[in-house]
DNA sequence: ATAATATATATGGATTTTCATATAAGCAAG
DNA sequence: CTTGCTTATATGAAAATCCATATATATTAT
């Protein structure tokens, strides 16, 4: 991952919220994503897949839903930018969050260990 | 300027070197950033309008010269982020960077107080 | 006139979005 | 256990939108 091909997968609203809700509740499926962003299923699901090529981010699937989370081994420089954005910038995603806790029939974690 | 508006202006190749450069070398001008990308002029010129524009960049005219330089007022995550990417990318503009000393005929700058 | 910089327009290419459909897992009835 | 139904996610293909580039021309200063 370049700094250029970094830039450009937050230079999408989409994927930039989807990135921050994610770092925030450290890992969020399909559906979540879709009530907190408010956007179509097709939609989301083609910038995680986006967001996973360029390896920010990686799933699990349990069950019938796929977990999409930060990918652990990220370069210093991405996770210090991204830890930088949610410092300063918390509100921005601060709608998304509210959509997040008002959806009903969160899917449950089951404990993944290593 | 919102972050992503920010990251779109970092999303392109031309930009975010001038940017790195320009922040590098404290200020440079069009036909100095012209060398050091090898790029054609109304392009580079192109990208510092827009990153001017956006209040990225502040310029100055020096006789026929303009010279671009960092906004000192750039919000602190900004600043921040350009930071975080200066102190752990360097090598990226390295090549620009000899390009730019082996210019011949740079434009002297006059001392400009506050 | 010459050098440096800016801008307008046209064009090509990339990116994003959407719809329709496909795959995958879970569940329930027979 | 298998057939059918439901929910979750992914993807192919077309359409729409956005962005960068080049050429030509304009502006500003010496």
């Amino acid at each position: 991952m370049t700094p250029l091909s970094f830039f450009k997968a937050l230079a999408d609203d989409t994927r930039m919220r989807s990135l921050l809700l994610i770092q925030a509740q450290s890992e969020l499926c399909v559906c979540e994503l879709m009530a907190a962003l408010d956007e179509i299923q097709p939609k989301v699901s083609r910038h995680l897949a986006q967001l996973r090529k360029l390896g920010l981010l990686v799933d699990r699937r349990q069950g019938q839903w796929v977990f999409y989370s930060i990918n652990p081994e990220l370069p210093g420089w991405a996770s210090e930018i991204l830890q930088t954005l949610a410092n300063n910038e918390a509100e921005l995603i601060g709608g998304n969050l509210i959509n997040l806790e008002q959806m009903g029939d969160r899917p449950e974690r089951v404990k993944h260990c290593c």
